[in-house]
RNA sequence: GGAGAGGUACCGAAGCGGCCAAACGGGGCAGACUGUAAAUCUGCUGGCUCUUGCCUUCGGAGGUUCGAAUCCUCCCCUCUCCA
């Protein structure tokens, strides 16, 4: 085989592995024709991802577009991660309906070291340049109108955000145009090969291939992911709608997430979130059709393969044996967080059965505990108490559940 | 600069002097059913007391009234049309 034949094998080979789970990639012919180039010149790829610092915590949801960046590190290339803390003072108006708070310097800064903690759970350092947008604070206003003039209002507007709202009469500050165009103007200052994002990434991602090439460069290649749709089966995963799975959720809490996602959900999480082969996700995907696999075993393989990525084998073990142990066969877990209770509330081995729930904090208030009771929802040693005044029998050791999944052990003395 | 419309609980949205802690829908929580899935049914969804009431809540600050989410004044914010 001679050099150029290798130089095109490994390009399909790299092709194949940054396709998938890939909605699209603008231009898969400009893809690989850098891949290329960068063979011959054994010049890594620079792969840009800019991150919003004003949600310092990760979940699952992030990682679809870390591990992407994750493959291109593995294959050679050098992941750029900018961290957006000038364009969150100014607010990204993606996917909002009304314009995001601006955040101070300090608060820019302390997110931004916590989420770079988190990331290196999925990148390779070795392979990560980890970068603020210095180059507006020494931007002239000359400079900040060359680059407005990159861009015309009426395509701003075509952005589908922005349409949106100034259809249905929502508010859209000025500056909040300029979103867009400081986020192409990160790639121009990187010289950015390609840049990553979500689906709802898609009209920055463009306008910066159009500012990159007003800038006499190269327009860089926008790989978009799929949005990872979240715990509930609808929105996509965000902090802000509690449907996500984060990045440091406890084991337990981790499996027991996933466990509660949708059927559907399995194998786009599968696909986007694991190292499973495709023909093994398909394997599983005709097996659930056909009835020849449980969804739930699927799911349970699932939430193995997750808790094992980001907790150990260990971990990922003793996680689904609480599960089948506290969900399936309805048990008690082994650990319990113990509460200590004022000997005073018990009186001749007794207690008040909303005074327990609230002692425990196992509830908000008193009226939450009361709503619990009077659902059936609250259980002391097994027995379900069905009276909200109720005093009850307790001892210490005793276990208090409200629900599926609150318990306290009871400490007395 | 001018003329209108509007800001209600987690979200959407009724209410327009007392019967409003505030209809209805969504979401959430709990129960039944289950695979912590989906679908379905039922209930709950400000706090404290405990069922009698009390306290906080309807953009903000004042005011009228026995009594205001509802009326008045000022302020803040948003939208639409005109210039």
């Amino acid at each position: 085989m001679n050099a150029a034949a290798h130089v095109q094998a490994e390009v399909e080979r790299q092709m194949q592995v940054l396709r998938r789970g890939a909605v699209e990639i603008l231009e898969e012919h400009e893809l690989r024709e850098k891949l290329a180039r960068s063979l011959r010149e054994g010049r890594p790829l620079r792969v840009k991802l800019g991150m919003d610092p004003s949600a310092p915590d990760i979940h699952l949801g992030h990682t679809v577009v870390l591990r992407k960046l994750r493959q291109f590190q593995d294959l050679g290339h050098q992941v750029i991660l900018v961290i957006g803390d000038f364009t969150a003072r100014v607010g990204d108006p993606t996917g909002r309906k009304t314009t995001r708070p601006a955040l101070t310097v300090e608060q820019v800064r302390a997110n931004a070291r916590t989420y770079a903690d988190q990331v290196f759970r999925i990148l390779d350092p070795q392979r990560t340049r980890l970068v603020y947008q210095e180059w507006f604070e020494e931007m002239g206003f000359d400079d900040v109108l060359r680059l407005a003039a990159t861009y015309t209002v009426a395509r701003m507007l075509e952005r589908e955000d922005f349409k949106n709202r100034l259809e249905t009469g929502q508010p859209i500050s000025l500056h909040e145009l300029f979103y867009p165009l400081m986020q192409a103007y990160d790639s121009v200052a990187l010289e950015a090969d390609v840049e990553l994002g979500g689906t709802d990434q898609k009209f920055n991602l463009l306008v910066a291939r159009d500012v990159q090439r007003e800038y006499g460069q190269e327009p860089e290649v926008a790989l978009l992911m799929p949005l990872l749709v979240g715990t509930d089966g609808v929105e996509k995963m965000s902090k802000s709608l509690g449907n996500y799975i984060g990045l440091t959720d406890p084991p337990g809490e981790m499996y027991g997430k996933t466990m509660s996602i949708p059927d559907p959900l399995i194998v786009p999480y599968l696909e986007l979130l694991t190292d499973m082969p495709e023909a093994e996700i398909e394997r599983i995907r005709q097996a659930m059709a056909s009835g020849d696999l449980n969804p739930r075993d699927a799911k349970m393989m699932l939430a193995r393969l997750l808790v094992t990525q980001y907790h150990g084998e260990a971990a990922a073990r003793e996680a689904e044996e609480r599960f089948v142990q506290v969900f399936q066969r309805r048990e008690l877990p082994e650990d319990i967080p113990e509460v200590r209770l004022e000997p005073e509330m018990v009186r001749s081995g007794a207690a008040r059965v909303v005074d327990l729930l609230v002692a425990a904090g196992l509830v908000e208030s008193r009226s939450e505990a009361r709503r619990m009771v009077r659902q059936g929802a609250v259980s002391v040693d097994g027995r379900r108490i069905d009276d909200e005044q109720a005093a009850v029998a307790v001892s210490d050791g005793s276990v208090v559940r409200v629900g599926r999944r609150r318990f306290a052990r009871l400490r007395l003395g």
